[in-house]
DNA sequence: ACTCGGATTCTCT
DNA sequence: GAGAATCCGAGTA
């Protein structure tokens, strides 16, 4: 992969709008405090507030590409920038979303989709691996975010060897897909699921360093049977740490919107 | 109790 | 592009 990676500072005050170079990488420069005491480390940004995520996912989907999710952890920081999300909506929507895992109700298995906004929902998904969602709108209404894909920011070398890859595995082998970002991440359905992502204190956090994604790429939800055809994924344009076809690709659809 | 299939990923052709 | 790996929740009986 080429070497000519975009630097942003992590720093709210100075950070950039989103730009990709050529090679569409926005990693953020590696932090020293990534080698420190995680006790009194400074994670980067700052925690996202609950209202952010008291809204219907088709919103809260794209305002989250740029955001990061970060991982704290007794050896050290993982982190990365969302750069893939997907909407799952509900049961309480018209028309209603039969690939959302709450589209039936309350299960023991999604409850946490139906309490407050801003928590993990993580399941196991063939046996193999795990995803995670954030939870959205009110306590009761089930809508959510699936996370699908990251730009690594903290800690590659961590999530080269979470994933089982060499060190200096490419920026996007790390983090590209749902399952796979857990697996770099160390997210588990015991360890994870139902957890405050808005706590300080919570070993995982959705953060936000002032990095601004202007326009989201729009395109069906990958992977799924049911309301295949739905536009509720959405991506950083240009980014090659998203997953699936690339536009101009065969197989690619899809539009560019601006995100408001 | 039993069956079915999945919001995936990796490997091989 | 196809097939395997491999577990558990959910639906049916």
């Amino acid at each position: 992969m080429g070497r000519a990676r975009r630097v942003v500072d992590a720093d709210p005050e100075n950070a950039a709008c989103g730009c990709f170079g050529e090679n569409g990488s926005i990693s953020l420069r590696t932090m020293a405090a990534e080698r420190s005491d995680p006790k009194t480390i400074r994670l980067p940004g700052r925690l996202l507030k609950r209202s952010f995520f008291e809204a219907p996912p088709e919103q809260v989907a794209p305002r989250l590409l740029g955001k990061l999710l970060v991982r704290r952890t007794p050896a050290g920081v993982i982190a990365g920038r969302i750069v893939e999300v997907e909407a799952y909506l509900g049961p309480h929507n018209d028309p209603p979303d039969p690939a959302a895992h709450s589209h039936r109700g309350r299960t023991p298995r999604n409850w946490v989709l139906f309490g407050p906004a801003g928590h993990a929902y993580v399941y196991s998904i063939y046996g193999l691996y795990y995803c995670m969602n954030i939870s959205c709108e009110e306590e009761g209404q089930a809508g959510s975010v699936l996370l699908r894909a990251l730009e690594p920011v903290m800690g590659a070398d961590r999530m080269a060897r979470n994933r089982g890859l060499a060190q200096g595995a490419a920026a996007r082998a790390l983090a590209c897909g749902p399952g796979c970002l857990c697996q770099a991440l160390e997210i588990t359905r015991p360890e994870h699921n139902g957890l405050d992502l808005l706590k300080a204190a919570s070993p995982l956090q959705v953060r936000d360093d002032g990095f601004c994604v202007p326009e989201a790429l729009v395109t069906p939800r990958i992977g799924i049977r049911h309301a295949a055809e739905r536009l509720l994924r959405f991506a950083v344009p240009g980014c090659n740490c998203v997953s699936g076809p690339k536009p101009g690709t065969k197989g690619f659809s899809g539009a560019r919107v601006s995100i408001g």
